[in-house]
DNA sequence: TACCGTTATTATCACTCGATATCAAGAGGG
DNA sequence: CCCTCTTGATATCGAGTGATAATAACGGTA
């Protein structure tokens, strides 16, 4: 055999740079989100991509500097998942048309949950116990999209469209429903014996949170 | 000064085999529920009750031991918490107060989840992936109830009493909708300068859940 | 082909981890 | 008082951690 076990490389092969930082970015997602921050080893991430454990203080600064590096990769991928769902005002759209913004919010929203449970997995690790990293990542990545859910929340449920619940507990109730059975993927497939990736088990669990949040704008109604 | 910085006992003192058994248990449930299995030192459970790190090994077999022992104390303190509140057999309850207990059973878990965060967080951080401690807590602990409550919802939403979702996604709905601020109740007082222990919190998103899930059924109607 | 900047690879450091062996000191019985 | 059983306290082991220094080999350019 030609390569000692579990050795990245014997031949030695050259990637390009943007090439091996993505590759690292997406390993320590995976890694950060089974894990947590401590509980990743940057071997354990390197060796998922064939790459050595030196190399990520090479490409990044640290650790700490690829935790940071791959959550802003991760809310880019947010952010794009998510844009145009919520009208940037509120007060300037009609509430009809804010309300099937906020139901198309909550579907993508979920599927993206599915599809990256990383983002929700590396909240639930960080958001534990107050820190540096809890603080940039609420300030940078979680405010604004907490800022406008409540705003929108906040305008329809005036206007009597949806339960009189206080934004700052719908947005947990939203998230924590939206983001479980992802987060607990393994347990799902225990418990229930289905797999929470399959595309109809996504599709139910989105319109399942739209009917119980937004009663009426339920696909199926 | 009489004692070594940090060191749990300089003047040594001897304390009776329940009673620090019991104080372990605490303390590993705030651990581990804080930092995971592997995150979790057995140094700092035995610090946070002025004990020394072997002692964990002589009063319980191993670190994994500890474990599965605060586990099953803190599902204990769950069963308690929750007694009585399904009937038994849902099929032979009138529907109207099968309804009201599953109301009832509502705000006692989300009770519960703010009183013990670390139940949810040992879940989440054990569901991510599959493993011996996993497939333990879900078969010894988490099928009971996750039974229970698809008994419950099924006779309920095929009476017509709520919205027509499947019992399966029903419980993620249910559990992360409930758990996630004070899973992640750090976060909370960042993101919204609230502190989700907070009475008024509990009740508010107690009564939340149960409007959205059994609306006629909240309290404030 | 010779060179040089960049990246891969290896070796190693100080540190923390869970576990265990060993010894000291407590408590209760006679 | 002394004996014995139990528990507290210390030291240490091997394994794994993030980081860094040192070296080797790649790839483009002159």
């Amino acid at each position: 055999m030609g390569r000692k076990a579990d050795a990245p490389h014997n031949v030695r092969t050259r990637r390009a740079r943007t090439d091996i930082r993505e590759a690292l970015l997406k390993s320590a997602l995976v890694e950060f989100g089974a894990n947590g921050f401590d509980g990743a080893s940057t071997r354990a991430i390197a060796r998922r991509v064939e790459a050595h454990q030196p190399q990520i203080n090479y490409h990044f600064e640290s650790k700490e500097a690829l935790w940071a590096a791959s959550v802003d990769y991760l809310f880019g991928l947010l952010g794009e998942a998510l844009d145009g769902a919520l009208p940037a005002d509120p007060a300037q759209a009609s509430t009809s048309h804010l309300a099937a913004g906020f139901a198309d919010g909550i579907r993508r929203f979920v599927r993206f949950a599915a599809e990256h449970p990383e983002l929700n997995q590396i909240m639930v690790h960080e958001a534990t116990a107050a820190s540096n990293r809890l603080t940039w990542i609420t300030e940078a990545h979680i405010r604004p999209g907490f800022d406008a859910i409540g705003l929108a929340w906040r305008t329809l449920r005036d206007a009597g469209w949806v339960a009189p619940i206080d934004s700052d507990i719908l947005y947990y109730l939203l998230v924590g429903a939206a983001s479980q059975p992802y987060v607990t993927a393994a347990e799902v497939r225990l418990l229930a014996g289905r797999d929470p990736r399959d595309p109809e088990w996504i599709d139910s669990h989105a319109e399942a949170l739209v009917a119980i949040l937004l009663p009426g704008l339920s696909r199926n109604e």
